[in-house]
DNA sequence: GCAATAATGAGATTGGATCTTGTTATTGTC
DNA sequence: GACAATAACAAGATCCAATCTCATTATTGC
């Protein structure tokens, strides 16, 4: 992700915390600061504890509960990718992106899809359905 | 799900354990026939073993071994729903569904699209990847 | 600066899932 | 059918991500 959208994004975290009547404590403000600064996809909470005690702080509660709050507001998207460990990764509209696993190297790869996108709008229309998120994951083997 | 494919996904489970030289032992004869008898959409490790406890036995550790190994052998779809809790599901290739979670209630409704699959099966093939299974689970609120 | 109160930190706790170990049951062979 | 080999099982201990508790600290409006 581009440099200026990740001060956009942090910019618009800190305005919905704001006007979600919330304080700006030093944890929400030095996770807020890492995950635009060194956020990458499908960041556990634990990954997140790591990076800010290397940085001197925050308590593993206060990671999580920043973690879902910002998940509240909008700004992460949260992934379960099926092994019991929830992960973030920063919502950008302009970056909307799903994930496949290599079930025989574990790797993750990303990819967009405007087909698949515009099947989830139109089957959330069918079903009445505000959409307000929506997760595909595809696993499988590299095809020989 | 109709009876007879419940009779048949029975019948594949069982030869499916035979060929990969497994025995039959009673927590999987338990496991595979409440599984195919009253299974359902969606049911966790828990209900399984709620269920079979109250048939008599079968201890949790058990309930876990016998869904992974049916998960492993392609017979159960394994659901990661968000909340920390495994879902499964009888996995038929006729009954493939995917699942939208009204976030208001909580309710769980299903759908199938054939224009979804199709993106699917797409994707899969642009990035090299054989599919051995996939995810997908949409979120929102009914609209107004 | 002060009071009100929201946010934080540290550790305890929860709960789903897994692991360990001694026991039991299944299967092929005789 | 009895036997030995060994897979499967039961029960409880254990693991670990996530949450909760509550005393302490920091932020904000006044
Ligand atoms: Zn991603
Ligand atoms: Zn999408
Ligand atoms: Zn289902
Ligand atoms: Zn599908």
């Amino acid at each position: 992700m581009a440099d200026d959208a990740r001060e956009k994004w942090l910019a618009e975290a800190k305005r919905r915390m704001r006007s979600a009547g919330m304080r700006s404590g030093q944890s929400r403000t030095a996770v807020m600061e890492l995950l635009a600064r060194d956020g990458r996809c499908l960041m556990s909470a634990q990954d997140v504890v790591d990076a800010m005690s290397a940085r001197g702080a925050s308590s593993r509660a206060s990671v999580y509960r920043v973690l879902d709050t910002l998940h509240e507001l909008g700004m992460l998207h949260r992934i379960d990718s099926g092994d019991g460990v929830a992960r973030f990764e920063i919502a950008d509209p302009d970056e909307h992106h799903h994930h496949a696993v290599n079930e025989a190297t574990g790797e993750i790869t990303t990819f967009t899809d405007p087909v698949l996108e515009a099947s989830i709008k139109a089957i959330a229309a069918r079903l009445g359905l505000e959409l307000t998120s929506h997760d595909v994951i595809l696993r499988g083997t590299p095809a020989r």
